[in-house]
DNA sequence: CGACTGAATGCACACGTTATAATTTTAAGC
DNA sequence: GCTTAAAATTATAACGTGTGCATTCAGTCG
């Protein structure tokens, strides 16, 4: 079994009191019974047993990360990214408990004894419901990735609807004019700034926004396969076509290339994320960087922060995106 | 405050004891009086406190799904599908913990009385410490993806070996005979089966193995450029590439190209994981499908089994791959 | 030397749950 | 209607830790 506080009592003539207290570096213990009893306890290789430790200061040691889903409509390296920004911050001494938000029916079970504080990476509208569920427990919280209205709530986004733009009017200092948007999927913020960036260009440099050059992706792909494959059906195609992210950018270029066109000679590609692979297409693609590492990170310590000192609002904190210049966009030809 | 089953005993008139009982089906509760504390726990929303339950239960409520590494050596896929299959098939009441062995400086927080399973997704021999102190605890464990020796340990593994052996004998059947191979992480059990089977295959058809041939990458993209590099340097390079992953195989496309080659018209290549990106290269990559997910979840099912009744090792439970052809391979010029 | 002070330690309880043993209630048998 | 067995419920202890309050101890001052 192993050793509780108790039995180093034992071990040291002392209460199960003055054990807790010297493991816990209250002022009230000499220094040296501290001593001996940290001895004694390292002798024995005492690990404390949080569960009874979570009862009694009703703090869980867990922090949760929360995704809208991990089953689906989250790409592989915006997940891992994120875990490993969250996993770089978080001590040890804490649990880290992912899920996803879809894997619960009821929102029952979390609550605050179980979670010391709660860093969702939310995609959705859909997840207010969650949020608004986690504050009324009184779990602290951070939101990533989507503002949301709601000034109390700590949030930190990527300037995605910048981002947007600067990619858009690097296309346009390019002499692109037909430049079309595959979207991403439908309801979740990012999609709807990006989109907002990429009209806002257009319409600052007076171009006209043609209905058809903006269609549909779901942020994979395959969707993004298929969006090209609308695009070039068109009567008169673009010239250049922003994705909402990259995933969608490798579809569509995959696309362009099964039907006998070159990128970015025939047509030019930005994308949005700097994935891992948008250095190794070919060509390179050129995209918006967005640090999702970075946010995670700063997520991570925020939470930490507002668990030790719970405080006020400091507004959303905006984390700059960067647009990345590769090689998959080049003047238009004729 | 949260409401307790004492509260709860209030309110229905009994003992905290029989709350507890009616709330946990026992037998010796009369159907009547369990419908109407059940009625008012759910009026009231009761969620029972897991750090009570689990300090009287020593029980944890908790799953550790353990990588090798979160910060590095694994590939976003690979971690994602990993997270995916597992979370899949755990249940909402169980906690879900995902940490890197790496993070820790040594293993005392990792004890029975934290951690009803552990789940570990092995990469490398230097797991074996962690494995050991682990089954050392008492913990119930299952190993995936790395064959270990010790045969009380549950271990699910994919055929590598197998799956690198059929990908190079396709080769060879398409006429190949100056095959190279561009090895994973030293040390990796992974890197070790694929070069195996990638071998057994050459002895196999009598081909002879040289040793240029055979390039250490470390399993990320850039590495697969640079050993691709390396290769095409040579006097006479190679007609066809087998990568151990599909990270690699885009890194060495993506050289190729560079070079002014074609894939596969000057050099057919051949991948390992069948990774999502597979499917949208240019040209599509062949590749060997190793079910991660599959792996994942057929391991997480497992350790559900051994909480609940721990039984003795059936002996490593084998995953097959499967060699996926697509469009990056074709017979040799000349 | 006794009263007082402050430091150090111990006692007893609390946290919310389950398990064990004791008790009460209900049902059954004659 | 009484005894007895069975069923249902309750009282109490336990899990391992932290904390308010009581207690002891050592030292100081008069």
């Amino acid at each position: 079994m192993a050793p509780t506080i108790k039995d180093i009592a034992k071990l040291a003539n002392v209460s199960h009191t003055t054990v807790s207290r010297a493991l816990n570096n209250s002022p009230l213990i000499k220094e040296v019974t501290r001593k001996k009893i940290a001895e004694i306890a390292s002798q024995v290789g005492y690990v404390p047993n949080y569960n009874a430790k979570s009862l009694v200061m009703q703090r869980s040691y867990t922090i949760g990360l929360f995704f809208t889903s991990i089953a689906t409509g989250t790409s592989s390296s915006f997940f891992s990214d994120t875990i490993r920004g969250v996993n770089s911050v978080i001590d040890v001494e804490y649990n880290l408990f992912i899920r996803g938000i879809d894997d619960y029916v009821d929102y029952s079970s979390i609550h605050r004894k179980r979670f010391d504080g709660i860093i969702l990476m939310s995609q959705s509208e859909a997840d207010n419901k969650f949020i608004y569920h986690v504050v009324q427990q009184g779990i602290p919280i951070v939101v990533l990735n989507r503002q949301v209205e709601d000034r109390s709530i700590f949030n930190i986004v990527s300037n995605d609807r910048e981002g947007a733009c600067n990619a858009a009017e690097y296309l346009i200092k390019c002499r692109h004019r037909e430049i079309a948007i595959i979207e991403g999927v439908e309801g979740f913020k990012s999609t709807q700034e990006r989109r907002d960036g990429f009209i806002k260009a257009l319409i600052d440099h007076k171009i006209p926004v043609r209905h058809e050059y903006m269609v549909r992706g779901n942020y994979d792909m395959p969707s993004g396969y298929e969006a090209m494959g609308r695009l070039l059906d068109l009567k008169d195609r673009p010239t250049a076509v922003f994705c909402s992210n990259d995933d969608m950018a490798i579809g569509a270029m995959n696309c362009v290339f099964e039907r006998g066109l070159q990128v970015p000679r025939d047509i030019s590609i930005v994308g949005f994320d700097d994935s891992g692979v948008s250095l190794f297409t070919t060509p390179s693609l050129t995209t918006v960087k967005r640090p999702i590492e970075q946010i995670s990170e700063q997520g991570a310590r925020k939470i930490l922060n507002l668990i030790s000192k719970p405080v006020k609002d400091d507004g959303p904190l905006f984390i700059n995106t960067k647009l990345v210049i590769r090689k998959s966009v080049s003047e238009p030809l004729g």
